[in-house]
DNA sequence: CGGAAGATTTCT
DNA sequence: GAAATCTTCCGA
């Protein structure tokens, strides 16, 4: 079952961790590819010096950002990755979800092509390698999540636990990069690697 | 228009 | 540990 709009109507922290455990679809041309989303970090605009959205900046970037929860907010970062968002709550409140890795479950054979990499674990075990192999790219910003292209469907797996940690990689936003905010299903294997 | 920095990955 | 590599944003 896909996921409905009002899920994503919640705010940003809720949503990151409601989205454990739910699988990212992605149907193109070349295949159908399906990942368990097992790790996310959320980013609270007005009040998060680590968001893109901080202080409710609007820039064509971060626009898709301002409507209400339910659509993919994808950039590009150090001009090779390509990262995806799921935009949280309702409109004019900027706060998103950032995909950080997937158990990857369908099309496998076309994520190991995509990614050139034969080894499971290295197929969506960050939020550049996903994207990647889930042939995510700008093309895909804004799209609705609602729709049949793009979007979250419902799995019924083992229960888990969820651990909260620090965000990676943020430390210029200083007190920002202390919070918990990013959550991974506990001892799942395929969640990035932190250095 | 120029300059700086980055929600990462990969290789050494 | 450092490079790769270029879009995006901001200030002038």
């Amino acid at each position: 079952m896909k996921l409905k709009k009002e899920f994503y109507l919640k705010n940003g922290v809720e949503l990151a961790k409601s989205l454990l455990g739910k699988v990212l679809v992605h149907e193109t041309k070349d295949g159908i590819t399906k990942g368990i989303i097992v790790e996310t970090e959320a980013y609270m605009g007005e009040i998060d010096a680590a968001a893109h959205s901080y202080k409710n900046k609007n820039s064509k970037r971060t626009e898709i950002q301002f409507k209400e929860g339910g659509y993919a907010y994808i950039y590009m970062i150090y001009g090779m990755y390509y990262c995806m968002n799921v935009v949280a709550n309702q409109e004019n409140i900027c706060e998103s979800v950032l995909v950080r890795a997937l158990e990857p479950i369908d099309g496998i054979e076309i994520m190991k092509q995509r990614r050139r990499d034969k080894n499971l674990f290295n197929l969506c075990s960050g939020p550049g390698k996903l994207c990647q192999a889930m042939n995510i790219t700008k093309e895909q910003y804004g799209i609705d999540l609602c729709k049949d292209q793009l979007y979250i469907e419902e799995f019924e797996g083992k229960n888990f636990d969820i651990e909260a940690t620090k965000r990676l990689n943020i430390e210029y936003a200083k007190d920002a990069s202390e919070y918990l905010w990013r959550f991974i299903i506990k001892e799942n294997k395929f969640v990035s690697k932190s250095k």
